[in-house]
RNA sequence: GAGCCGGUAGCUCAGGUGGUAGAGCAUGUGACUUUUAAUCACAGGGUCCCGGGUUCAAGUCCCGGCCGGCUCACCA
């Protein structure tokens, strides 16, 4: 461990592991309730982990949320479970009508055509991909493919119309009074009556139809409709008539819908944020209804902002992902993700930097700790193939941004050539080495983002403007002063000025070069940036503000 | 209003089965007799939201209240 290079992080190596110990243990608790769940299950069967995305939005944190915590349960689970096989299904909803026009397409008056329509029929307004569905898809693979999450997608109209759900669907038909008498309690009074779990697809004008379904035929596996009013809010074609519900000709409210997708998917597990708590409670209900034991799982907190106020996209509150990837590297995402979903986290961009000085401390301990520890840690859950698996210096995420204004510069070969010279340590680490190079990026906009407009001016007094005249004049007339000579003469000009504590002179310096209170040893620092130091004195001493 | 979830230091958070309230950061003071992007030592900080109850013992369990959030839509 270098001595020299202590930048700021805290040296934890006596103490007890993390800080965060306790609250990434969540996940070996859900993966023990799920190995109860399917002890008796045959040993080929795998465990089903599911997750959901609406393709009509864009993916965010919360998608990210949603995706990679039930992957740590089922990290989890691996570890206790050797060898029965698992999957993560992310299941895709593009049989879903479209309710509104989103806010991101081009041409958006022109989209309202489409309004009621299933995702999956939608032409891409971007123009790139086969279908709406199709283009949100692929950003959603985009979205997914830094954290290296082993997922498979399922898309809902292709499960509905390859006849995969039909079995389930002919159970839905069979207890349709049942299920209805699950949701109608739920429903206002005025909405009971009309209230059907089957939305046909309207054969004559595509739409997802709603509340118009007159007759059911359980022998037929088909029911009654008229073509009054779609999922969008149009006026449906008017189409009367009587419709298998099978093979895609019509899909199931969403309640029902997600107990359909447990019932033929068989999922054990699945994870939801709180707001959806009443839905999986009901789904929950149905299911039971059509024989099945609901999925293990549990509603997770929301995200807030720094006030603690909810985060809410449409107000543009929160972080985004990007953001995140713009000031953080993605593993330190994902070990906040680690943390104890059961409460509210507040998230907000200036808390930024401690997260990522927290997961580097941790990275640090996980290298040095024997491998039977590392099984232990909560960074299994968290170190990608791509990413460092060891951190061998003390630099700090506070540090690296402090150089952007030190150095006066945003180039980041400058500022890792600067870091090499202080830590050498991670020269050839390559480990080290492309963290940093992450970490230099991330800082260099931080900086710019959130430092840089709070500097605070400060004003010199007429003595202080003295005594850096004084220096800068010095300097220009020692031109090859080393950087020893130059440290004496700043410290013989604070003998001067303050015989009682000569070291007053140093803040007043790094004020004028730095703006900051502290820094670098000056004289080293003045030798290697003399122009710049110079020219920031004079400045300094002429306008008494730095 | 009802149901569910939360409330621990200035900030971010730990506190599996009750057993003397913790960490990091931030703050303050001092030391290092040329400075320190340090290090070291020390300190301040808390009615664990409030009030009851169970218990020898409650941050932890129970009840009530306050505050915040979510849900209570044919949306997902």
């Amino acid at each position: 461990m270098a001595d020299e290079s202590r930048s700021g992080r805290s040296d934890k190596s006596d103490s007890q592991p993390g800080n965060a110990a306790g609250a990434d243990r969540w996940p070996r608790e859900e993966a023990r309730r799920l190995a109860e769940r399917v002890a008796a299950y045959e040993p080929a069967r795998p465990v089903i982990f599911q997750s959901g995305f609406g393709p009509s939005g864009l993916p965010h944190l919360g998608t990210m949320a949603e995706i990679l915590r039930p992957s740590f349960v089922r990290k989890a689970f691996h570890l206790i479970e050797l060898s029965r096989p698992s999957r993560l299904i992310v299941f895709i909803d593009d049989l879903d009508g479209l309710r509104k026009v989103p806010e991101n397409v081009p041409n958006r008056a022109d989209f309202d055509r489409y309004l009621g329509l299933p995702v999956s029929k939608i032409p891409d307004p971007f123009g790139c991909c086969a279908s709406f569905a199709d283009h949100m898809i692929g950003q959603l693979r985009k979205f997914l493919a830094p954290v290296e999450v082993e997922y498979e997608l399922m898309r809902s109209a292709e499960m509905y119309s390859s006849g995969r759900f039909d079995e389930g669907l002919k159970l839905i038909l069979d207890k349709h009074a049942e299920v209805t008498a699950i949701i109608a309690p739920t429903l206002r009074e005025e909405n009971r009556a009309g209230w059907s779990p089957f939305m046909p697809i309207c054969p004559n004008c595509g739409q997802v139809v709603e509340r118009t379904v007159s007759a059911y035929h359980t022998e037929r596996a088909s029911i009654e409709f008229i073509c009054e009013k779609s999922a969008g809010g149009r006026s449906g074609c008017g189409f009367r008539g009587e419709q298998s519900v099978l093979g895609g000709m019509a899909k199931v409210q969403w309640k029902v819908d997600w107990a359909l997708r447990w019932y033929v998917l068989k999922v054990d597990y699945e994870l939801y944020g709180k707001d959806l708590t009443d839905s999986a409670r009901l789904s929950g209900q149905i299911l039971r209804a059509l024989g099945a034991q609901p999925p293990l799982g549990f509603p997770f907190e929301m995200f807030l902002d720094e006030e603690g106020r909810k985060v809410s996209k449409s107000v543009g509150r929160g972080v985004t992902v990007e953001q995140w990837t713009r000031y953080a590297p993605i593993e330190v995402l994902k070990f906040f993700l680690l943390r104890n979903p059961h409460r509210a986290r507040k998230l907000f961009l200036k808390a930024i930097p401690q997260y990522v000085d927290e997961y580097l401390d941790a990275l640090c301990e996980y290298a040095a700790a024997p491998e039977e520890k590392k099984r232990e840690s909560p960074l299994e859950y968290v170190i990608q193939k791509s990413t460092p698996k060891r951190f061998n210096s003390e630099l700090s995420f506070g540090f690296i941004t402090s150089l952007v204004p030190a150095l006066g510069t945003a180039d980041s070969n400058v500022i890792v050539s600067y870091l090499l010279k202080r830590d050498p340590n991670f020269e050839g680490e390559e480990n080290t080495a492309s963290m940093v190079a992450v970490l230099v990026e991330c800082a260099i906009n931080y900086y710019k983002d959130f430092v840089e407009p709070t500097k605070q001016p400060y004003s010199f007094s007429d003595v202080e403007r003295e005594q850096l005249k004084t220096l800068a004049t010095w300097l220009n007339d020692h031109p090859n002063a080393n950087a020893e000579e130059i440290e004496k003469r700043i410290y013989d000009l604070g003998r001067e000025y303050y015989p009682d504590k000569p070291g007053k002179i140093f803040p007043l310096v790094y004020h004028a070069i730095l703006q900051q209170v502290r820094g670098p040893r000056l004289g080293a620092h003045i030798a290697e940036f003399r122009l710049r130091a110079v020219k920031r004195l004079q400045e300094a001493a002429s306008v008494g503000i730095a």
